[in-house]
DNA sequence: GCCGTTTTCGGCCCGACTGTTTTCAGTCG
């Protein structure tokens, strides 16, 4: 329901609709995904609606209508206009609704195809702001949007994982449903979702049931194929699913063949060959008679191979095999063991919630410690804080220190702004108060590459940067890490004992798999996070922490693993 | 389109940066 307001706010932005109307739309959108009340059981009842801050009137009709048709006729309208294709345009880099609206009304684009062909036949470099430069963008940007699009990211492949599997398990007969591939490995995004389910509805010759009921799965578009042991479809959001049903007696052997990767399994299974031994997705043998050694679960198998078990996240082929078999595997970070989170916003600037409620909310997930880190001015859309409010606002927060009386201690900090020329946006004086100073880069990173890392390099030098924040998020989502020279940054900071933010969550992982290996090696302190913006969204760091896991981060490379002393003493020391 | 009233219509976060301008529009956070 969000989806389809949000993509409503989007086409009445193209069609040049009163900025405020839109604006409606998209707190709606906002409150739907927020709400805790059951829109569905509620739509019979306008005044419950109603009460729903951000719900009118004319949004209510709306919720009704999506409950009752799946649709939105408002929308359904926009996109007859327009085309379904022309929300697409909007996730380029540098395209915006008024651009968007002059490619159609120009040129009749609607779709990525249409203006990657429409820029190739030279059709709009005479249009308005259309230089060599801003073409030259959205050629690089259709290129990069290609070469992502058809993934996944890993928190929509696991909602996706989650709801099928509740359905799966329901059968009779079905007992385990184990999602494989790169999901299971905790990457990034997914190509698509492995699921393997075992159980005895899935013995050999006798899955025809299971089989059906899987095809009955009501989430399904389009059905891909379906045999005996596996079902291929795809979601609605055309994410593709294989389902493959085993035997238990072989489920650890696909177990670990579907979980890969394919250069962790070529290596396991080279090493198998020496051994005198054949690794199948079906089972361990031995090479000579084809007697099976170990298939029923993976600890078997790796046992077998004279190896220890290893997490998923691991299987990389960059030295966990050999790892294993030494017995020397890294001590790697576990959810629980994060300490504190030290990066968050409140209602001070553009958070939900309190001093007060982060903290007792942060205290009821067990933290020791947290850092409040709202805004600096140069974030004007936050109502970011300049000198003033921030030193009043460093008072609150000590205020609330006291008040938690030890529960969980509240360090006052600050998330400034570093500017085009490598300053920070607050004055010295300032920062001075602030035990955790997070710097970030918050303006889009068209600088070049070697101004960007000049930029973030000057940012370091600051004695008063303690924590290196994200460098944007725009580049984030673009998935292009090397825009900034990461391997420069991670050596300086490591020097100068500045810590280097990992965002952990799922649509702002930003520190890539090379990144944290660099950390690692440089010994480049990480602290992890969520840049939470409300009591909800503290704490869900699972996908940041399998990163750091893959990376072979250990826990006395990240900060927040320590208690909040040793937290402290393990920032760069203040000025 | 929502909200909160000054109860029936006016207000609704704003500044930096880029590329194209020759004074600013569009995008982004």
């Amino acid at each position: 329901m969000a989806r389809l307001l949000e993509e409503t706010a989007d086409l009445m932005e193209i069609d040049g609709a009163d900025s405020f109307r839109i604006r409606s739309y998209r707190r709606a959108a906002e409150a739907v995904a927020q709400t805790t009340v059951d829109l569905v059981a509620a739509a019979s009842d306008t005044a419950r609606l109603l009460e729903i801050p951000g719900i009118g009137k004319n949004m209510a009709g709306h919720l009704q209508s999506i409950v009752a048709t799946g649709s939105l006729p408002a929308r359904d309208e926009l996109v007859a206009k327009y085309g379904a294709g022309i929300l697409e345009l909007l996730k380029l880099p540098g395209m915006g609704p008024k651009t968007v609206a002059l490619f159609w009304s120009a040129a009749q684009i609607s779709s990525i195809d249409q203006l990657a062909e429409a820029i190739e036949a030279g059709r709009l470099a005479s249009l308005p702001r259309m230089g060599a430069k801003q073409l030259d963008k959205l050629r690089k940007g259709i290129e990069d949007y290609r070469r992502s699009a058809g993934r996944f990211r890993i928190d929509e492949a696991e909602e996706a994982a989650n709801r099928i599997a509740a359905y799966l398990l329901e059968f009779k007969g079905i007992e385990r449903v184990t999602p494989a591939g790169s999901l299971r490995r905790g990457r990034e995004t997914c190509g698509d979702l492995d699921l393997l389910v075992t159980g005895p509805a899935c013995q050999p010759e006798h899955t025809e049931a299971a089989v059906e009921y899987v095809a009955a799965f009501p989430g399904i578009r389009d059905i891909i194929a379906k045999g005996e042991n596996k079902i291929s479809f795809y979601l609605a959001n055309s994410l593709q699913v294989d389902v493959r049903l085993l035997p238990s007696a072989s489920y650890g052997a696909a177990l670990q063949y579907f979980t890969g990767s394919k250069a962790h399994n070529v290596s396991l299974r080279q090493r198998a060959l020496k051994m005198g031994y054949t690794l199948s997705e079906w089972s361990l043998a031995r090479l000579d008679d084809g007697s099976p050694v170990a298939a029923a679960t993976e600890e078997d198998i790796y046992a077998a191979l004279g190896m220890d078990w290893m997490a998923p996240e691991l299987r990389e082929n960059l030295g966990e095999i050999e790892a294993a078999a030494h017995h020397d595997l890294p001590k790697l970070i576990e959810l629980k063991g994060i300490r504190g989170d030290v990066h968050m916003h409140t209602t001070a600037t553009d958070g939900r919630n309190s001093i007060r409620e982060m903290a007792e909310a942060a205290a009821e997930r067990g933290y020791q410690y947290i850092a409040i880190t709202d805004h600096s001015k140069n974030l004007a859309m936050t109502n970011g804080l300049d000198e003033a409010r921030a030193l009043d606002h460093i008072r609150r927060i000590r205020e609330v220190d006291a008040e938690m009386e030890g529960r969980i201690r509240v360090f006052p900090g600050i998330e400034v702004d570093i500017l085009a020329d490598g300053r920070l946006d607050l004055d010295d004086e300032v920062l001075a108060q602030m035990e955790v100073v997070i710097a970030s880069v918050h303006t889009r990173l068209e600088q070049g590459r070697e101004e960007m890392t000049d930029r973030v390099l000057q940012a370091l030098e600051n004695p008063h940067t303690r924590i290196l924040g994200h460098p944007t998020g725009r580049l984030l989502l673009r998935r292009e890490p090397y825009a900034l020279d990461m391997g420069a940054v991670l050596r300086r900071a490591a020097e100068l004992g500045v810590a280097v933010e990992h965002n952990a969550a799922p649509e702002r992982l930003d520190l890539c798999d090379r990144d944290l290996r660099l950390a690692r090696e440089t010994g480049c302190k990480i602290v992890i996070s969520t840049d939470a913006h409300s009591t909800q969204h503290l704490g869900k760091m699972s996908y940041g922490v399998r990163q750091l896991k893959r990376a072979w981060l250990g826990p006395k490379d990240v900060l927040n693993t320590l208690g909040p002393k040793a937290f402290l003493a393990g920032l760069r020391p203040r000025p």
